[in-house]
RNA sequence: GCCAGCAUAGCUCAGUUGGCCAGAGCAGCUGAUUUGUAAUCAGCUGGUCGGGGGUUCGAAUCCCUCUGCUGGCUCCA
C-alpha cells in the first residue's frame, strides 16, 4: 500500500482507502452528492473537524449533518461568526468577547462602546446576516503563531481577544476567516455560510466579561439559525407552545398561586387550588417516607443566630441573607431559618444515641427563607420563602452507602410517579482549583465525593459531573429537570456531609462502648414544593393527574330540571372522597363544557333527564371528549381507581 | 445586585405624530332564555392608565426617579 494512502473507518465498521489529505467533504462526495451537500463537519477520532480540513492519517470518522448534535453546534457556532461579521459591517469598531454555540442556538458577547441596540438594529442585523450568508463565503482555517495573532488584534484594537490569547499556548492558535471577518477560534466550522438559510436574533442581555461580576458588562446577543425557513418557523411555533405551558401563566389561569407586591417579592401566596396540589404531594411523600423509616418532626421558623455561627452558615451567607432580628433583650439575635439541618441536628443531640439506633431519619416539610438576589426571582422556581421536603439521616460510616442508595431509590420513585423521564443526575463536586470556599478537611471531602460517585455507578444513573457546584459543606447529587423552555432546574438533591457532625460534635456510642461520629445525609426528593410544583405544571401543561387535580370532576346539568339530581351526584362524589363541584349557572351545555375544559378539570359529569332516569352519568374526559353513558357507581369506581394508582397520562 | 425591555379594568389586550368625558373581549352583577358535548342574547358595574416628581396651555403618550415583572449575567446553604 502506498505511503500516501490512508484507511478511513466508518461508524458501521467498514473501512475504505483514501489518499492522504482527503477531507470529510471529499469522503462524503465519494459516497453521494446528496450527502456532500449536507455535511457540516466531520468527527475525526472523537474530535470534531472542519469538513474541509485535510485528514493525513488513518482515522475513524463520522460525517456530521444537521441531524447530529455536534453538527448543530458547529452550525450555530458558525452562525455566531456570521453575526459577528454582520455586527462589524453595521457597527464598525465593535469589540468582540466570545461567541459560542449553546443548546438552542448561539450568542456573541460584544462591546458596542455604550451603544444600545434597538429593535430596528436587530432586524437590520438579521437582514445583514441573511445577505452575507447568501454569498456562500467559505470558513477558512489558518494556524497562526501567537505573536502574529497578538499583532493582529493589537492592530484591530480588540482588548478582549488579546486577553483570551494570553491563556493560549503558542502553536495551538487558529484563526477562522469568512468573508471580511477574521476571528480567533478553535473551530470547527461549517464549509460555507450558504448553509445558514434562516436566522432569528432572539434576545439581548448583559453579561459580565468572563462571567465575573467585577469585570465590565458586555452586550450578549442571542440568536438561533436553521438550514431552512421551515425549521425556523417550526422552532418559533414550539416557542409559542412552550409559553402556554409557563407555570406563571398557568398558575394565574388555574388560580394556583399568586404574588403580592405588598407581601414582598419572591414570597408566593398559595391559593386554595394550588394548596390542594401541594398538600397531595406532601401527603404522598409523607406516606412513602414513613414507610421507609423516616420520623417526622416540626421545628420553628427561626433560631438563635448562634446556631448558624456554629454551622458555618452565618459566616458563609450572613451578609447576603435576611438579617438577624432583634428582641427586647439586648444582644439577643434570631434568624429566619435558611436551612433545616441545624434544627434537626439539635433533635439528634437531644438524647444520647447508640449505634443500634442508627440510622436515624428525621424528616420535616420545613419552610426556609433565603434572600435570593432580586434579579434571580422567577415565578415559583426561585423564591425567597419555600418549603423543602427535607430530611437528615444520621448514620454510621458503614451505613452511608446503603442509605445513600435508598435515597436515590426514593428520588427515582418520586420522579417516576410524576413521569419526569428526562432528568439528569448531576454529581456536584468541589471547584478543582479553589478549595477555599469550602469547610471541612480534605479527607472528609474525598470520602463524601467517593461515596456519591460509587452510588451513582451502582445505580447506573444517567449522570454528569459538575465541578464547583458542591455545597460549601459537602458534595451533592442533584436531580436536574427541564422546564417548558428547556432550562434546567435542580429538583431533588442528596448530600453527604462529614462536616456538620464535626462542627456540632455529634456522637453515638458504638458496639465498642466508645464515642463515634455519625455521618449526615441531607436529602430532599422534591427539593422545594414550590419549584417542584412549578416544574410539574410545565411538565403536564396544567393537566394534572387525577390524584393531584384541584377539582377532579364537575357536574354539568343540561337544564335546571335536573339540578336536584346534579346536587345528589355532587353529594355522592364527595362521599366517595372526590373533589367535585357543580356548574349550576344558567348556561348552555356547550358553554359549561368549554369552561370546564379551559379549567382543565379531568372529568365532566354531564347529566340530563335521560341520565337522571337511569341514575347514570354521560362521562366526558378532559381533552378526550365523550367516554359514554355509565352508571354512577361505575364512574365513581373508575375515578377512585385512577386516583389510587396515581395514574399519569400526558 | 448588574444589563436590557415591559407596566392601561379581576384577566387578555386596543389606544394613531401629546388634544374631545380612556376603549374592547372575557370574567362579575341584572334580566330574558331551559338548553344534549368547546362561547345564547340584552343591559349594567368596574380603571385617578404601577407610585412620585417634572416638561407643557394640555400627558396613558415626553423626561427623571422609585416599585414590580420579563429575558439574560452573577449567585443559589
Amino acid at each position: 500500500m502506498s505511503a500516501n494512502t490512508i484507511q478511513i473507518t466508518f461508524p458501521d465498521g467498514s473501512v475504505r482507502s483514501y489518499p492522504a489529505g482527503v477531507t470529510g467533504l471529499d469522503i462524503a462526495r465519494s459516497i453521494s452528492e446528496g450527502l456532500a451537500r449536507e455535511v457540516l463537519a466531520v468527527k475525526v477520532n472523537d474530535e470534531v473537524w472542519d469538513a474541509t480540513r485535510p485528514i493525513e492519517q488513518d482515522a475513524q470518522i463520522r460525517l456530521l449533518t444537521w441531524r447530529d448534535p455536534e453538527g448543530k453546534a458547529t452550525f450555530w457556532h458558525s452562525s455566531a461568526h456570521l453575526m459577528a461579521e454582520a455586527l462589524e459591517t453595521l457597527f464598525p469598531g465593535v469589540k468582540f468577547g466570545v461567541g459560542p454555540a449553546i443548546e438552542q442556538g448561539f450568542y456573541y458577547d460584544v462591546d458596542l462602546g455604550g451603544r444600545q441596540l434597538t429593535e430596528a438594529d436587530i432586524r437590520a442585523l438579521e437582514q445583514k446576516m441573511t445577505e452575507l450568508a447568501q454569498r456562500k463565503a467559505s470558513y477558512v482555517r489558518k494556524p497562526v503563531a501567537k505573536a502574529e495573532a497578538i499583532a493582529y488584534f493589537k492592530e484591530k484594537g480588540d482588548p478582549y481577544k488579546l486577553e483570551l490569547l494570553e491563556d493560549l499556548p503558542d502553536g495551538q492558535i487558529t484563526f477562522y476567516t469568512q468573508g471580511n471577518f477574521t476571528d480567533l477560534c478553535r473551530g470547527p466550522h461549517i464549509p460555507h455560510t450558504g448553509f445558514i438559510k434562516a436566522v432569528k436574533l432572539t434576545n439581548i442581555a448583559g453579561a459580565y466579561w468572563r462571567g465575573d461580576e467585577h469585570n465590565p458588562m458586555l452586550t450578549r446577543i442571542y440568536g438561533i439559525s436553521f438550514p431552512s425557513q421551515k425549521e425556523l418557523d417550526a422552532y418559533l411555533q414550539w416557542l409559542e407552545e412552550a409559553k402556554k405551558r409557563d407555570h406563571r401563566k398557568l398558575g394565574k389561569e388555574l388560580e394556583l398561586f399568586t404574588f403580592s407586591e405588598q407581601v414582598g417579592m419572591g414570597l408566593p401566596l398559595w391559593l386554595p387550588k394550588g394548596t390542594i396540589i401541594r398538600e397531595q404531594l406532601q401527603a404522598f411523600l409523607h406516606e412513602v417516607q414513613v414507610a421507609q423509616g423516616y420520623q417526622f418532626v416540626v421545628t420553628p421558623h427561626i433560631a438563635n443566630k448562634k446556631l448558624y455561627v456554629i454551622s458555618g452558615h452565618y459566616e458563609k451567607y450572613g451578609e447576603s441573607s435576611f438579617q438577624p432580628m432583634k428582641t427586647p433583650q439586648p444582644g439577643e439575635e434570631f434568624m429566619l431559618k435558611p436551612m433545616n439541618c441545624p434544627h434537626h441536628i439539635e433533635i439528634y443531640r437531644s438524647a444520647p444515641r447508640s449505634y443500634r439506633d442508627l440510622p436515624i431519619r428525621i424528616a420535616e416539610f420545613g419552610t426556609v427563607y433565603r434572600y435570593e438576589q432580586s434579579g434571580e426571582l422567577h415565578g415559583l422556581t426561585r423564591v425567597r420563602g419555600f418549603t423543602q421536603d427535607d430530611a437528615h439521616l444520621f448514620c454510621r460510616p458503614d451505613q452511608v452507602k446503603e442509605e445513600f442508595e435508598k435515597v436515590i431509590d426514593l428520588v427515582l420513585l418520586v420522579l417516576n410517579t410524576l413521569h419526569f423521564k428526562d432528568f439528569v443526575a448531576q454529581i456536584s463536586l468541589r471547584d478543582q482549583h479553589d478549595h477555599s470556599k469550602y469547610i471541612g478537611c480534605e479527607e472528609s471531602w474525598q470520602q463524601a465525593e467517593q461515596a456519591i460517585v460509587d452510588a451513582v455507578q451502582e445505580k447506573q444513573l444517567p449522570a454528569v459531573v459538575e465541578y464547583g457546584e458542591a455545597a460549601f459543606y459537602g458534595p451533592k447529587l442533584d436531580f436536574m429537570v427541564r422546564d417548558a423552555l428547556g432550562r434546567k432546574w435542580q429538583l431533588g438533591t442528596i448530600q453527604v456531609d462529614y462536616n456538620l457532625p464535626e462542627r456540632f460534635q455529634l456522637e453515638y456510642v458504638g458496639a465498642d462502648n466508645q464515642k463515634h461520629r455519625p455521618v449526615m445525609i441531607h436529602r430532599a426528593p422534591f427539593g422545594s414544593l414550590e419549584r417542584f410544583v412549578a416544574l410539574l405544571i410545565e411538565h403536564c401543561a396544567g393537566n394534572f393527574p387525577l390524584w393531584l387535580a384541584p377539582v377532579q370532576a364537575i357536574v354539568l346539568p343540561i337544564t335546571d330540571k335536573v339540578l336536584d339530581y346534579a346536587r345528589e351526584l355532587v353529594a355522592e362524589g364527595k362521599k366517595a372522597g372526590l373533589r367535585i363541584t357543580l356548574d349550576e349557572r344558567n348556561e348552555k351545555i356547550g358553554k359549561k363544557i368549554r369552561d370546564a375544559e379551559t379549567q382543565k378539570i379531568p372529568y365532566m359529569w354531564i347529566v340530563g333527564e335521560k341520565e337522571m332516569q337511569q341514575h347514570h352519568i354521560a362521562l366526558r374526559k378532559h381533552m378526550k371528549g365523550d367516554i359514554g353513558n355509565l352508571p354512577v357507581a361505575d364512574v365513581i369506581n373508575k375515578l377512585n381507581t385512577e386516583i389510587a394508582e396515581k395514574y399519569f397520562e400526558l
